[in-house]
DNA sequence: CTGAAAGCGCTTACAG
DNA sequence: CTGAAAGCGCTTACAG
């Protein structure tokens, strides 16, 4: 008995290619062709066909589609966590560029955990995507051996470890850190507070090399005085409030990552201290709420757009030209000296 | 030739059902059998055969395995933006639930476009989605004749329009609101701003109503001033704006979705007003940064999880009992009045 | 308990 | 220019 009930009414409603192979009297291969538009088909046969699909509502099924492929029509893409706008915005972009190139993006989350990110990774695999954006998590690229394997290219994007044999696109931490301690000490500030997270981010790590290249040359080796915290929003707030406690404040903070920028505001507004008066504000990152502030916080902006369009570009390229050594790309933050900086006592 | 290039190294290196059948020698379907767990298969069997699986690393290919079924095991996710934390929060839940499920979680994205949205459903349905979650944009469900066609359950969260035929999960909006009211009243407040967006968005005209109905019953019927205002941050600020040069502020205000907080709060930095003194402030929807300003913000706090898990179990449930009439749920806000509410001039 | 055969919805050579 | 046949990687009856 197979199905022979009427009444089911499940997915089988959906129109196939050999229901309009048969309406317009043709086979299903010649639809496919002129689906895919390759080929030549006579006129009236490309007419019907057209026809009946209209007429039907037919849709192609595309991962049925690819099946017969090596590779679907699919790019996976991994970031850290969905909660942050940042990544958020990373999503949002990797989307529309994959629209525009007439793929599909599948976002997966590896919810912080080295573990879960390679597992994640392996379940893109399993789906056949015909490419990766990865946001790693640690020094390790994950599943390597899988990628290698299966000869899917993979880019690396934000916190890219060092050696590992795959594209990758990093914005300019280094350079854009040392940029702003270079302003500050410009302004007149002899000492500065950074805040920085556990360096086994590379991020954490280039940000960090920035700020003391800058600081030595600018003759303040000895001026800055680091704060480390952890990387979520509490252990930010508890650091600097133990740092705050504690007196004896620099003119200047610079935090190396959002939540740190939010903890340091946090102390300034308990204490009763002016920004900038009593200490110019810098953040690693732009969040909305930086802008409306009073003052608006100063921001070292990472152009999301560029690093995803850098990074999709790369991917179609390796799709269509696959082998060759791994390429390293770093586009440049924007740094916007917003109101909370000026000199020291001002 | 069919594919005599031994150095190819494509995805045709993966392993399939039949390189494990043959090492384990057995055939396909009994392969299929052990890996899904049904049936009965000889002990020795069934040991040669994870013993081929892993020797081979053997992956099932998930696509593949939905092929023949009419439905494959992936839940479809529509959210108007990632780059949205609430949205990102809604992602979140879902992927993990979905994990949990045994299902592959797929967001994408409408941009807070209803045409966007229906293409964007379309997509899903090709896929052979077995079910959908979305955040409707306006008041008419999306391409609802190819959903009820297709047979795919759909759930509606957050924004839902009021008679769509479908399961939806939305929280008290009005009661929650409603609260809100009633709070501000109870410490004396007999002025209140409230900032709202348009009216389109069911979740806007809900809240207005509670507002309204609990204002009426606390005999302020008049006393409740409405600043209505476009849904980004740029547009509420300037609405803000406007009303707080204009002077004669009100006691409290009520911004009944986000952006409207970060307005209010810009304008009260601006002017040099104290929160709670000149002002008490409280906001719809709960952001990371309320809690650290000084004084932290009272806030509507929408139960993400609760709302996720609500919706997910409505759709599991679907998926089991096809067929009944639509269900609706509502979950419930947190209020948490925090420093920034106080009786009025204190 | 097992396997040959047919099928899911498409695409891909290939013979005509 | 067209269609029959085989195939993608799996599952599903079904005969043995």
């Amino acid at each position: 008995m197979p199905d022979p009930d009427p009444a089911r009414g499940t997915a089988s409603e959906r129109p196939t290619i050999h229901d309009v192979a048969r309406l317009a009297n043709v086979s299903p291969a010649t639809v496919s062709k002129v689906l895919r538009g390759v080929g030549a088909v006579k006129a009236d046969n490309a007419a019907r066909i057209h026809q009946a699909v209209r007429e039907l509502g037919f849709r192609i099924d595309p991962l049925a589609a690819n099946l017969r492929r090596s590779r679907r029509s699919i790019v996976g893409l991994v970031v850290p966590d969905f909660r942050n706008p940042f990544f958020g915005s990373i999503v949002a972009a990797f989307e529309r560029l994959a629209e525009s190139s007439g793929y599909r993006l599948v976002a997966v989350s590896s919810s912080e955990k080295p573990e879960r990110e390679g597992s994640q990774i392996e379940a893109l695999l399993d789906w056949r995507v015909a490419g990766l954006i990865v946001v790693p998590m640690g020094e390790t690229p994950p599943v390597q051996a899988s990628i290698r394997d299966q000869n899917v290219p993979m880019v690396l994007i934000d916190r890219v470890p060092d050696e590992t044999g795959f594209d990758k696109v990093a914005v300019n931490n280094a350079e854009a850190s040392a940029a702003v301690i270079r302003h500050l000490a410009g302004l007149g500030h002899r000492r500065i507070l950074v805040a920085c997270a556990s360096p086994e981010r590379t991020t954490m790590r280039e940000r960090m090399r920035g700020v003391m290249a800058a600081a030595e040359a600018a003759g303040l080796a000895g001026a800055v005085e680091v704060v480390a915290c952890g990387h979520d929003v509490a252990s930010a707030m508890a650091a600097m409030a133990e740092r705050f406690a504690a007196g004896n404040l620099p003119t200047a903070a610079f935090a190396l990552f959002s939540p740190a920028t939010l903890a340091i505001l946090r102390e300034v507004e308990r204490r009763g201290l002016a920004v900038p008066r009593d200490l110019s504000v810098v953040g690693f990152d732009d969040v909305e709420w930086m802008q409306v502030t009073h003052p608006p916080i100063a921001a070292v902006i990472q152009p999301i757009e560029e690093i995803a369009g850098t990074a999709w570009t790369q991917l179609m390229h390796r799709l269509a030209n696959p082998g060759g050594a791994p390429c390293s790309f770093e586009v440049t933050c924007r740094l916007d000296f917003r109101a909370s900086v000026a000199p020291p006592g001002q």
